[in-house]
DNA sequence: CTGAAAGCGCTTACAG
DNA sequence: CTGAAAGCGCTTACAG
């Protein structure tokens, strides 16, 4: 067990102050070139790393951001979309010398707790929200505490938070567009979860869409985003009468066990059925058709929003961008094996 | 935005000194039980709770542990046991009031240098190693530093960290006597990475299983895990002169691209080809057919290997244990549609 | 049982 | 340009 140099021991070891090593390390005025360079030159020769904990209590800052998941451990498990976001997130932080840290919670009551008991403590410097809802009670939470935040979709614009968001709608027409130019007029979607604000807004994308096409039936059902939930229902839409051509689901697991529901079936994918997925993880690819799918780059997502969030720790204007709501890339249909032509 | 009091604003409020504060705060000594309940509920009043880094810096512990995690995004993403594993270790620190902090690193080099920096930091109490390599060098780094570390896997037994480990080798048993009871002869697997050592226990234990039974042919082909490298071994070993009639993979992912490759080849399954899987996610019963896997409680594991931890941070006794090389409970079979009686 | 003080390892005004 | 000192918010021996 090695001893953690300080800088007592490099100031003793260059024969300055405190003070003077401090400054030297900061790359602030105070010392001079020859001082500085003998300074830097024995820090790094002991190993010299700052401690944590000393710092943040004398610059009051974590270097820290908070991410608090909801969603119980078996959904977030299978769901690839969290693990990539937090890969994204996680490479600008740590590119920004931020740490990342994670807490899983039961309940809404719980994640707030989370949020106040982080900035009570000081123990992050800001937090990236997901799973925005409709009224999202959140946001007043934090805007109130005062506590730097990003809420990663949107868009709410209400003006409390920074948000980093991306058009829905225009994907659902796409979609709708390109399985009514195969001939599509029944047409199902397997949603999310209801209370979350990008449902409404894909909810409201698809009708829209499905009205102006003037699709013969357009029916929307929301679902957990559980592969038990999307089997379940799918086998229902596929065993009513005048069952639809095509299903569009809201994340790639319910899509893949709806493939799974029409093998059951025995109705084969795309002669007799379509299916889109939305959310192209490499679970999209795995299957047989592979499935056709809305394709964002969730990874670079995470990143736009860690480097949103730490804009706005370090009070600097968030690059290339007039407003704290930031429109993301939209997600763009990638057809593969899963659509094909309606059957007449 | 509110202020945070301290101590020293308690000791105000209640007409006593920041160390009479501390002392009741604390459930310590030295201070008589009229004082301690005024202070406390003055604090409770004041919605108190302390400094994060003040407090680490007094007591030389951050109350945090730390997960680095390797493999790129893209596959972190898919692969559902991180997120389950990490759900676990976070119930257990979260319940212990510590916190985790995660980094993604691209190499083991740069692995090393996070494990480095956090000690030298002081940011963590304590590391969780995943992916527990033949010849480790991380074990030893890991030792010199003196940073308690527990190995997610194993056994090393080497003595040097904690770890906590399942018994693979009779899994890899039952599988074979499994397929060789519906008549398999010729089976094939799909291994994980060859420098992993639960891959090379595994290679190990179906290599002696398979002579015991005295099969006709057993296969192994190492993988990285992905569906497109268990798509591209299925489809080389189904498409070979006496292909296997059985095919075992080291993961769900590719289990499950497996399964696709299959259908794709117009193999029915479990008629022409049985399919098992090891790591029971979700991802298993999504499926058509559902795949039979080995099952193990991942979360649970998760859990485990924090709690071995934090016993280490807090120097106690591992609870129930005897030795710092723990076996948790091994996988088990859990038979599903994907396997039925070989074709004659 | 209680208070005043020193210390954890940094940063940062403030004098020389 | 440099040094001595105070301060961040806790904890903890050490006197009374």
């Amino acid at each position: 067990m090695t001893r953690r140099p300080t800088i007592a021991d490099i100031a003793r070891a260059a024969g300055v102050s405190k003070g003077a090593v401090s400054y030297a390390l900061n790359g602030r005025p105070g010392v001079s070139a020859a001082t500085r360079e003998r300074i830097l030159a024995i820090a790094a020769d002991m190993g010299f790393v700052p401690n944590r904990a000393a710092r943040s209590l004398s610059v009051s800052s974590a270097q820290t951001v908070g991410i608090a998941l909801r969603r119980p451990a078996r959904t977030l498990g299978i769901e690839p979309f969290f693990m990539e976001l937090i890969s994204g997130m996680e490479a600008t932080l740590s590119a920004g010398s931020f740490g990342l840290t994670l807490q899983i919670v039961d309940s809404p009551e719980e994640e707030l707790d989370v949020y106040r008991r982080w900035w009570a403590e000081r123990r992050v410097d800001g937090v990236l929200l997901c799973d925005i809802h409709v009224d999202d009670n959140r946001l007043d939470v934090i805007a109130g505490l005062g506590l730097p935040a990003v809420a990663v979709g949107g868009p709410v614009e209400d003006g409390k938070l920074a948000e980093v968001w991306h058009d829905d709608i225009e994907p659902c027409r796409e979609v709708l567009e390109y399985l009514y130019a195969l001939g599509h007029r029944r047409v199902a979607r397997v949603a999310g979860l209801p209370h979350l604000l990008h449902t409404t807004i894909r909810d409201a994308g698809f009708e829209s869409a499905a009205r102006e096409l003037g699709l013969d039936s357009f029916t929307g059902i929301h679902a957990d985003y559980t592969g038990e939930q999307g089997a379940r229902i799918t086998r229902r839409l596929l065993t009513a009468p005048a069952r639809p051509t095509a299903i569009v689901y809201d994340n790639d697991v319910m899509a893949v066990a709806g493939l799974g529901v029409a093998h059951e079936l025995g109705l084969e994918v795309p002669e007799r059925l379509s299916i889109v997925a939305w959310d192209d993880s490499p679970l999209c690819r795995l299957t047989h058709p592979t499935l056709t799918s809305l394709t964002r780059d969730i990874t670079a997502y995470g990143s736009k929003c860690a480097e949103v969030l730490l804009s706005l720790i370090r009070d600097e204007p968030v690059a290339g961008e007039g407003s704290r709501s930031i429109q993301f890339t939209q997600a763009v249909l990638s057809p593969r094996g899963s659509t094909g032509t309606a059957p007449e």
